[in-house]
DNA sequence: ATAATATGCAGGTATTTACCTGCATGTCAA
DNA sequence: TTGACATGCAGGTAAATACCTGCATATTAT
């Protein structure tokens, strides 16, 4: 995975409002999701195009149309790597921040 | 928790290996953690703001030092609205794209 | 074949962002 | 008190980014 694609793909508000399109119905065509966002198509796909260079959106072609798919493996990552390592320790690190504040 | 601010902070691999830093060892000076970045210490006091805006970070002054502390539960969030929700179909959602890659 | 439809590609621009330098302020220790 | 140290504050710049317009290509339906 590369963290740093994925990372700075869900850091926009618009790729996170078409991984929610995607999760609503899933399989959608650029035109259709385009339908959802106050932006020109071609702003679309090259938001499109980061979510798929992340590997959170995967494609296929259909004729003339490209049907966009989530791929929930980089968020599971996400999940591995940030989320749960900080997890274990949450009580601990809240701990550390209380302690310093009482001034120890 | 204001998402925007959180994945907007998450986006930017200082930033993550600020928290990384901090996860090593909590309640660290701004000098201390500079001298693992390579970049002036006004850089990385900005890349802080970002993280304790996003309240990622929390910050306890001690006389003339700041020291920075980790708050996970941010990213406790960030897992309870995107990755377990995308998590809970994951097979699902494989299952989808593996029908379209076949033809249906 | 031709018109309508869906997407691709090539730029251009205004804003945001990630750095920097220089100087000011506040705290500690001798 | 005075020098050293830790951080705050105010810009300034170059690169990245999020939009756009205009035109090209490929597919479908009549």
């Amino acid at each position: 995975m590369d963290a740093d694609k994925v990372f700075k793909a869900l850091g926009d508000p618009t790729r996170r409002k078409l991984l929610d399109l995607l999760y609503e119905k899933n399989g959608q065509t650029l035109g259709q999701l385009c339908e959802h966002l106050g932006m020109a198509r071609q702003s679309a796909t090259q938001h499109l195009d980061l979510l798929e260079e992340a590997n959170l959106v995967s494609t296929v072609r259909r004729g003339r149309e490209k049907l966009h798919f989530i791929n929930p493996v980089p968020l599971h990552e996400v999940y591995e790597r940030w989320v749960r390592k900080f997890e274990r320790q949450r009580l601990d690190l809240l701990h550390d921040l209380k302690k310093e504040l009482e001034g120890e």
